[in-house]
DNA sequence: CACAAAATGTAACATAGGTTACAAATGCCA
DNA sequence: TGGCATTTGTAACCTATGTTACATTTTGTG
């Protein structure tokens, strides 16, 4: 297979390319190829292998009651989709999994990466970190989830979102749609809260260019 | 030790009383104990030691920008805390965590537990599915601090508190206050929420006793 | 049994955020 | 460069939930 990409996998980081090829050999890994916008897991699914995105990229999805989407997380190659469900007890996908590009995934199936598992130590310890990193980052996400006001979820995303910590300017790549959808809240909403913090002296805003001007009052808003 | 409780630990599934002895004692095992309301670990410490809980209760907590907790899980005896940070790249404790009552907990420092691992494929696979289960229990609590109305997150946590699939009684052991501080909301609006569902036809409510009168109505509000 | 403490029911009012609508600014492309 | 599509700004109004306060019921305890 040509998938040299996989050696920036965070699951064979270590590994040499021959290596990852004889273990994916070994594994009876496949390729399989999506379209943009095609579903690649739906939640409730059941996890029966390991997916790791070898080409493109991926979206974990939430729906609302209302139909509306809260992205939880932008999956690219040659990061894998979902390890920590794999062998969890109820191991059923925790969210609709969509291609964001035309994509290629590679599908290990999981008595053989068990296999691959007890062979090898570097991927052992690799699939620790992740899973485990994982866990942090639904932690971390719970956290956000759990901050009440629209401008909390702002001052912490823009606290996250410095470039260098001394830094006070931030260039925004999302539409404000996006940054709504992804904080989970109106679109409008989220305009006016960023006009009140302006109001308010926290911050100042063009466009899609928003300096930081109160930073510790900022960090007051997300405790 | 007289640990033999931790043979009912989701770790230690599977293997003999003098086993799990016999790994304790290579790993360096240390007891500690904390009174009734001491914190166990503070969100933001470094994870350096495996916690099981060898006796009573802790819990892990959130607390808002109003000072409110959030309580997020409690973890009984014999339950190891947050063993998915362990190995998280960022390895600090994600929340507070405080014993409930009188309290044993079991230390064990991350290299000797690696070795642990790597020796006794029992434990590396109980491990494994441990921390699945927890990602996947976490993922199941983003899905529920999503749900945005009250009803939807009642409606969910009734459905999932019914004794048996066809059961509709569901007699509540948590006082209000306490299902409000899980819910994440306040006290009133939760009754508030309750009598309303009443009013709807959906539950019928005497005080802890609650019967699901329209099931249907309630899964709809899941969604 | 009586009394205090805790839990629950409920009402009035305040507020954050959602919804809808539209205008203004910007970007893009023929 | 002109015109259309996208993005952003903003306003009016609506609704769910928080806040505060207090009455009522239940529970626990001497």
């Amino acid at each position: 297979m040509e998938l040299e990409i996989l050696t920036a996998c965070p699951l064979f980081k270590g590994l040499a390319p021959q290596e990852i090829d004889a273990l994916l050999q070994q594994s009876l890994a496949k390729l399989r190829s999506f379209p943009q916008g095609a579903m690649v897991a739906l939640r409730g699914e059941t996890c029966t292998h390991l997916l790791i995105v070898a080409q493109g990229k991926v979206q974990g999805q939430m729906i609302d009651e209302a139909g509306k989407m809260i992205v939880i997380e932008d999956i690219p190659a040659p990061r894998p989709i979902a390890p920590a469900f794999l062998y969890a007890e109820q191991n059923e996908f925790p969210v609709n999994v969509m291609a964001l590009e035309d994509t290629h995934i590679l599908f290990i199936a999981q008595p053989a990466f068990t296999d691959m598992l007890q062979q090898n130590k570097t991927v052992l310890q690799n699939f620790l970190r992740v899973i485990s990193s994982r866990s942090k980052f639904l932690s971390d996400k719970i956290m956000f989830l759990t901050f009440k006001t629209i401008k909390s979820k702002i001052a912490e995303w823009l606290l996250n979102h410095l470039p260098t910590a001394d830094a006070s300017m931030i260039h925004i790549q999302e539409t404000q749609q996006t940054l709504a959808d992804y904080f989970g809240v109106a679109r409008p909403s989220l305009a006016r809260a960023l006009k009140e913090m302006e109001d308010e002296g926290l911050i100042s805003v063009q466009r899609k260019q928003i300096t930081l001007i109160n930073k510790h009052g900022l960090k007051m808003l997300t405790r």
